[in-house]
DNA sequence: CGACACTTTGAAGACGATCAACGCCGGTGG
DNA sequence: CCACCGGCGTTGATCGTCTTCAAAGTGTCG
């Protein structure tokens, strides 16, 4: 399942990468594991920051209440990726988002403390934690010019090959793997533009039904998205779907 | 001058706090000046990635050609503030910006290797370049927010607050410090659009004239800003604005 | 004075948001 | 087994905002 990480892969994470066995274990060990079933917030916008966290299994949304009301989705977030990180370096007190499990959902939760403490112990994991946001910015980055700068059927079309790569999905066919509401919230869009755009795609190479896209043609995809973005030729998005689109493995 | 710092006033940058004078001497002989006439550019998309900066004096601009021709600003950095830092620890071969000289320029420039090394030496400016590098990406998180979710006379009220804050303006009345051919893009709108919003906002209690800003109803201001904000009650801006405008000492 | 960069203003158009209604489906309870 | 309901998604019509194209105004500097 590309939605579980088990605990031993944690290991294999790159935020551990460059330190012993024992080192790791060590870190590890500063962290306890919670579950969280459907529906149920692992925090919410305003409480204290209390955790940094893995996600080791499942999927949380990250969003915000809007003062008029809307609920905006910064973010979906799924096993091996990480919560509240630079909160816990910016020195935040209180929660900026609030953070829903999508489905039962397995954290590795590990004390504010933890996070600085350990980098001021390894110089490895600091240099680590370093790049893993770096990269966080330069992506924010990156949507943020998208988003400014392409319309709705390329900001979708061009998610879709990111959730492609990032579930690992085959490009041929596959479930999107949250709803519709939330997708769209996510790609900062309403509802009814979403479901819209998607009928649009298919002149684009994308054909979608219900909850199955499958993208058809992905030379198409690419013109139509790549062309228009400005960081094609260095995003990692991009190249791993040629890859995807040259070996012609695709694991359902 | 708001947009000088002396040599010696780069030891008291946040990035340096917790080391001692000598630790930050052995530092910052790593890295070496470089003097850029205004329209010079120091480096380009594309290049390789050869160093990462401290702005001494002047103000750089970033910026981006999209496909489509377009010249795109990323962001506008005075000194005091760095470059590249985010490139470097994500361990990015090529710019992904152009940066140009807007005014006479004098930049510490130090070698790629430097950061890395120092951040392994150091812990204490390991934790600094965290975040500082965490502060970042929750102020592009923010615009990314206000981008989506304000309308234009609220963006450019909440650049002009800014502005105030990050150059130290007296809000009753400042001069912008670069043209706002660039600030339009800085914010993500035509200039078109730029103009007829400054016209607009007098209503809202900032009143231009050329470059000359006053920002004549602070309160009025937050009401129609801030309270559109998402982010108003832990906003850096906001607060310090209140703050300046409690204090009635301006520093023209 | 003229050239040029920068800014303003006007009018038309594109795009997404919004409001409203309907279709679809799974679940619950009679 | 059917009727009802609520969550989710689709479709249509309209509206507001920003962009775009075009033209004219302002300022500076040789």
């Amino acid at each position: 399942m590309s939605t579980t990480v088990a605990p031993q892969t944690i290991h294999a994470m790159l935020l551990f990468a460059g330190l012993s066995e024992n080192e790791k274990n060590e870190l590890i060990k500063g962290g306890r594991l919670r579950q969280c079933s459907r529906g149920e917030h692992l925090f919410l916008h305003g409480d204290p920051v209390k955790s940094f966290y893995i996600i080791s299994k499942g999927t949380v949304q990250l969003f915000r209440e809007t003062p008029d009301g809307h609920e905006k989705t910064i973010d979906v977030v799924k096993s091996g990726q990480t919560m509240c990180e630079s909160e816990i370096l910016d020195s935040c007190r209180n929660h900026r988002v609030n953070a829903m499990a999508l489905n039962d959902v397995t954290v590795m939760e590990f004390p504010v403390a933890w996070l600085k403490d350990s980098a001021r112990k390894y110089s490895a994991f600091a240099l680590n934690l370093l790049s893993h946001i770096a990269q966080q910015a330069h992506m924010a980055e990156v949507e943020a010019e998208q988003r400014a700068n392409m319309k709705a059927a390329q900001l979708v079309a061009c998610f879709l090959q990111r959730m492609c790569v990032l579930y690992d999905f085959d490009p041929k066919g596959f479930e999107l793997p949250y709803s519709k509401t939330i997708i769209a919230s996510r790609i900062g869009m309403e509802l009814e533009t979403f479901s819209r755009t998607l009928a649009k795609l298919k002149e684009h190479g994308i054909l979608v039904k219900g909850s199955h896209v499958s993208i058809t043609d992905l030379a198409s995809v690419e013109q139509y998205v790549c062309a228009a973005c400005s960081i094609a030729e260095d995003c990692p998005t991009h190249k791993e779907m040629e890859r995807k689109s040259s070996n012609k493995s695709g694991d359902a």
